[in-house]
RNA sequence: GGGCGGGUAGCUCAGCGGUAGAGUGUCGCCUUUACACGGCGAACGUCGCAGGUUCGAUCCCUGUCCCGCCCACCA
């Protein structure tokens, strides 16, 4: 083992190196240890998608969950991963649609087993690619159970969830008016539907003629749509109708006539004409009307969006094309009444993008009210938890207003539906196996020929990864997950879904808790888009990549002109490599509060000096030891030198509150709180004050001081190890150490407040005393512009005889501090000095003699300032003790410390008068 | 229309009843053998606006204005 650490910090050179150890030897795990039999803390692991790319998003995930298992691993509980192994669809489809669009291709000219050839290939190659780039990070993840769907086992729990949902009545078929999306020709649940809003369109309106004259005026957004019009609808107390109740309008393209209904739910009179004409078979409201009215229901689209031949002469024509048809023939005929400016929203396929279609379909669907009721309660009851809270809200609103939920879609790939349609007799068979005939007619049965939203087998990933349906020993240690870590986007997607079919089938909660963390955005808080070309690809932050690099991968994006813009305005010198520590802390850093997690580079910047920080105060340690022999033992030395009491006890104060916020999973808490304790305590003070005591004569000082640099390293190494992995472990490894801490630090214990620190409150505040004494010391001779190099003639006077003995006896530290010669008196009797500057701190009053060094001017300037400043805090202080309301009934102690702070101002008030006086008579 | 967040230093964000914090940026001084990916020091804020509760409000309540997101509706 060498103590010698490289001269200067390089990421990239530790990271692919311990990604190696790791590997090598046995680290990435998923599975349990066997011999281990108390219930591990678990946390599920979506697996990545396969969209071909780390983004940021699947970056912060992971090293969110990274890091609570190292945590946990480390404080000694059984902790693991449980990765997932499903999600078919919705990547797949991305890939897929991608793809095609790329070849300009549909999938029905390839054929469906040259399509799903080439989709298992594809996938399989960049899932493999996105595996890789995970462990780059850190994650500490095995990831050889991932299996690309179609999956025996999984499918076979698809079939059995299916099957007893069908029998228990909680899954039917039924004729429904469905989203359809045209281009890739399925439907969409709800949820996969987004809108557009405000998109400008028109209102059109047109006439019907009326059987036996007259006319009625409806509007439109879309007026292709009239041709599957069977009513036009009035509200039922509309003066203006009321003479054409029950008549019939006659439809001028198709043979139909048009009946005039009145309906007090579908019409608002105050809006367009107050006549509404009624769709039913394309529109969501209108389908509710035709089933009030018994209205036929005329299908006009075909599959792909053109229409069909109940549009007469307008069948074959693509939608859109039909549009302006129908409104031109209108024209035509007189029967059009104008347009007017209209703003709409456009539902669109979050898929292919295309506008959404309702139309009339039969389809499978979940009767979602039964299956909600017991995840709202488990909610409710805490059983499982959503952090951060304010979710609950949002979690609740959806489930208790829940639709049913359109499970089939018209694809290729996903599970198939296990339900079979008897060709003769049309009876519906559903079971798990294949019926080799028809049960009713002994007919021949064709299984229908849909597959199920990926979300459904999704719904059952908690469980159906673990071997359900069968009771295996995974499934009873593994169920329920501890902690579920995702983003909030998928909350109701996947979520609540778990939730809803994790109770359904195991009678218990997936899950203990959700973390829902942020959405990883661009620096102005624009969500990543490759069109956009404001993706960030972690790996890019992490090896560096310069300007074109940048640019290079935006294009081949298919990024537009103002996304390059984007890039070279904001990242002119493109990225310097800030290593996978850097990425991960600043992933941390964002409170798991905020929805929106701004990426900033300056940040991660940042975080890499951090440790670049800790290598070199690594470097100073190591340096320090050589030639001592070996000091190291697992106990915590005992400390009889100031400077190592004081570390030592913020050391404790370190692991505590970290300790606290990892458990509270404010990871952003605790990575500050350790990046103050290494950057401020431990480099900026202790390190400082240890180059004074490595020096001293008097024996064992320097030996006990070396245990102790070593001591907080260590520990502090392993506080920090999860949130930093690849320098911590780095650092360690060259670190001496006890025997018997295992080969990684993976496995070595995480600190404890009490053993590994030694709170002392009192050491605290005197050191607190010193620094504001130091501060001051070094305020005053970077004001006045005296070199560095100059030794401070320093007197420091106190009242206090407990003060003063502190400063006599840390003398030695504050010379070294502040580069001076410190003289310790009392201040009653002290002789004045002429030509001085004074500050004053804690209680503390500094004197420097600075004959010829600095110009009374500016040192009047200063005092005055000072002065300022302290006359403004005790006119607020005396305004709240002057306030009888305060001091009756504010509590005691915030009173009495308001009194001594202003005792303590008003002594610095009176010294720095004098010394102002003083100048002034010079 | 309903709901949920957010508006704090130039920028990115913590804090959330008792003297306003961090990182980054800015301005000085310093290449002192752990570190210039650094050290030391400084400047910078009517905590969106208006009321209320309170001895005391950035924090709690009400209203209001912006910004973001989600859900629903849209002839």
């Amino acid at each position: 083992m060498t103590t010698e650490l490289a001269k200067a910090y390089d990421p990239r050179e530790t990271e692919p190196r311990w990604y190696r150890f790791w590997e090598e030897n046995g680290f990435f795990t998923a599975s349990a240890d066997p011999a281990d039999t108390r219930k591990p803390y678990t946390i599920a692991i979506p697996p990545p998608n396969v969209t071909g790319s780390l983004h940021m998003g699947h970056a912060c995930r992971t090293t969110f969950e990274d890091v609570l298992i190292r945590y946990q691993r480390m404080c000694g509980r059984n902790a693991l991963w449980i990765p997932g192994t499903d999600h078919a669809g919705i990547a797949t489809q991305v890939v897929v649609e991608r793809q095609l669009a790329r070849e300009k291709l549909t999938r029905h000219d390839l054929g469906r087993e040259k399509f799903i050839e080439r989709v298992w290939k594809w996938k399989g190659e960049s899932g493999g690619r996105i595996m890789q780039q995970l462990r780059v990070l850190g994650a500490s993840c095995d990831w050889s159970r991932e299996r690309f769907t179609m999956d025996e086992g999984l499918s076979r729990a698809v079939r059995h969830a299916f099957v007893q949902l069908y029998n228990e009545g909680l899954i039917y078929r039924d004729t429904r008016l469905v989203n359809w999306d045209v281009q890739s020709q399925t439907v969409l649940s709800d949820l996969e539907v987004e809108n557009e809003e405000n998109v400008q369109g028109e209102l059109f309106d047109f006439a019907y003629p009326i059987e036996g004259g007259g006319e009625i005026v409806v509007s439109t957004t879309r007026p292709e749509t009239m041709l599957g019009d069977t009513a036009v609808a009035v509200h039922p107390d509309d003066p203006r109708y009321t003479h054409l109740h029950g008549k019939h309008a006659l439809h001028p393209f198709v043979d139909r006539k048009v009946k005039i209904i009145t309906d007090a739910v579908l019409v608002d009179p105050k809006f367009g004409t107050g006549a509404v004409k009624v769709t039913p078979a394309h529109d969501w409201n209108d389908f509710a009307t035709g089933k009030r009215h018994k209205l036929e229901e005329i299908n006009i689209l075909r599959k792909d969006g053109t229409l069909n031949e109940n549009a007469g002469p307008f069948a074959g024509l693509d939608r859109f094309a039909a549009r302006k048809a129908v409104k031109a023939k209108l024209e035509e005929l007189g029967l059009a009444r104008g347009t007017k400016a209209h703003t709409l929203t456009l539902p669109r396929s979050q898929r292919s993008g295309t506008v959404v279609e309702p139309i009339i379909s039969t389809q499978w669907f979940v009767r979602m009210k039964p299956l909600a009721e017991p995840a709202i309660a488990a909610v409710e009851q805490g059983k499982t938890r959503i952090i951060p809270e304010h979710w609950n809200k949002t979690y609740f609103h959806w489930m208790r207003d829940i639709q049913d939920w359109c499970i089939s879609r018209q694809l290729w790939w996903g599970h198939p539906i296990p339900a079979w349609y008897c060709v003769p007799c049309e009876h519906t068979h559903v079971a798990l196996t294949a019926p080799q005939a028809c049960e009713k007619c002994k007919g021949p049965v064709v299984q229908d020929a849909d597959v199920l939203d990926t979300w459904f087998s999704s719904a059952l990933w908690p469980f159906s990864t673990l071997g359900w349906p069968d009771k295996t020993p995974d499934l009873a240690r593994f169920y329920p997950t501890d902690d579920m870590e995702t983003g909030y986007d998928i909350l109701f997607f996947w979520v609540a879904r778990m939730m809803m079919m994790g109770l359904h089938f195991m009678g218990e909660v997936p899950f203990k808790r959700v973390l829902l963390s942020g959405l990883v955005t661009d620096e102005r808080g624009d969500k990543m888009s490759k069109v956009k070309g404001n993706v960030i690809d972690p790996l890019d932050v992490i090896q560096g990549a310069t300007l074109e690099d940048l640019l290079d991968k935006a294009r081949k994006n298919g990024a537009k002109d103002s996304g390059l813009d984007y890039l070279r305005k904001t990242y002119p010198e493109g990225f310097a490599a800030y290593g996978a520590d850097a990425m991960r802390f600043t992933l941390l850093s964002y409170s798991p509060q905020t929805s929106k997690i701004a990426l900033s580079i300056k940040r991660i910047e940042g975080h890499r000096n951090f440790a670049n920080k800790l290598w070199n105060a690594a470097r100073y340690v190591l340096m320090n030891l050589e030639g001592h022999g070996a000091l190291a033992t697992q106990q915590r030395p005992a400390a009889k030198q100031f400077a190592n009491q004081f570390i030592l006890s913020r050391l404790g104060a370190t692991i505590e509150t970290v300790r606290a916020a990892a458990d509270d999973y404010r990871l952003d808490e605790a990575g500050l709180a350790l990046y103050h304790f290494v950057w401020q305590d431990y480099c900026d003070w202790y390190l400082e004050l240890s180059k004074t005591l490595l020096q001293s004569q008097e024996p064992g000082v320097a030996d006990e001081t070396r245990a102790v640099l070593l001591h907080v390293l260590e520990s502090a190494l392993r506080v920090l190890h999860p949130m930093m992995p690849f320098i911590t472990e780095e650092i360690w490894q060259r670190v001496p150490k006890a025997e018997g801490l295992g080969k990684t630090i993976m496995l070595a214990p995480y600190p404890e407040a009490a053993r590994d620190g030694m709170r002392d409150l009192e050491v605290e505040r005197e050191m607190s005393v010193l620094q504001a004494v130091i501060v001051a010391a070094r305020a005053i001779r970077s004001e006045r512009d005296i070199h560095p190099r100059l030794t401070l003639p320093l007197t420091l006077r106190a009242d206090d005889a407990a003060a003063r003995a502190l400063l006599q006896r840390e003398q030695e530290a504050i010379a070294s501090l502040c580069k001076a010669s410190v003289s310790v008196e009392a201040l009653a009797g002290s002789a004045s000095v002429d030509n001085s500057a004074t500050s004053v701190a804690e209680g503390v009053t500094l004197v420097v003699p600075l004959q010829g060094l600095v110009d009374d001017g500016k040192e009047k300037e200063r005092i005055e300032r000072q002065l300022q400043k302290l006359e403004k805090d005790l006119q607020a202080i005396d305004k709240k003790l002057g306030n009888a309301g305060f001091v009756d009934r504010a509590p005691a102690d915030v009173v009495q410390k308001e009194r001594e702070r202003k005792a303590e101002i008003e002594h610095s008030c009176v010294q720095l008068r004098e010394a102002l006086a003083k100048l002034q008579k010079v």
